[in-house]
DNA sequence: TCGCTAGATAGCTATATGGCTAAATAGCGG
DNA sequence: CCGCTATTTAGCCATATAGCTATCTAGCGA
């Protein structure tokens, strides 16, 4: 996790709008539209804040016919969060890899 | 932790010399003087990058002599960003309540 | 009290951010 | 191809941010 990639997950993490998007995506994939209709603001600035979290390595997009889907990157939040506050106050949190993919890891 | 608390953490961790001063702090309290010396800005910059921390409740100052010693103010980083982690992606993240409320000074 | 040191505050400037509207692009159905 | 829907891109504007210098405040020691 190189500095500038910290940098620009918690400059994404910075707005309410992105962190609530986030949020949203928690249980699984929704398009542009959707994710926009739940914000007040209009279509272009959530297209945005998309962007910026795309950009950080926080959402995936996929095209589904004429509708742009997104979903979480999994893992990410919480290994470049997870990195930060371990550099701070390692002591108070524990990282917990996903198992729901089979990525194996050492026989812990 | 209401929103606009987390919202005053987040956009504290969005600036890179605040999470570095952050970082520089676990190891105990550091005089205002001492923090800006290792950054490259001048000291009045530095000086508000720690009044946004204190303001974000991330750090306590306490007057010695002529001195203004700065401090981590323990949990409040992992509390605030773990509640988020917890929104997002409970499952990765544990988040650990130190034992002890001894304010970790020097050992030596 | 005076002068020194340590920091904070005031005020300025350039850049970044986040909102908007209008226009461009992509895929779909006829 | 045309028109429609979905979404991004382009530009514009107001506000926020982060840096700077100059100045003010607080506490110390002579």
């Amino acid at each position: 996790m190189a500095d500038d990639e910290a940098a620009s997950v918690f400059k994404a993490l910075a707005d309410p709008t992105r962190r609530q998007i986030l949020h949203d995506l928690r249980d699984g994939e929704l398009a542009a539209g959707e994710i926009a209709s739940r914000f007040p603001i209009k279509g272009p600035s959530v297209s945005r804040h998309l962007a910026i979290l795309k950009a950080a390595g926080l959402v995936d997009e996929r095209r589904d016919a004429n509708k742009i889907m997104y979903s979480l990157v999994e893992d990410r939040l919480a290994l470049c969060v997870g990195e930060f506050l371990s550099t701070v106050c390692p002591e108070q949190v524990v990282l917990r890899r996903r198992r729901t993919t089979r990525t194996r890891k050492a026989t812990s």
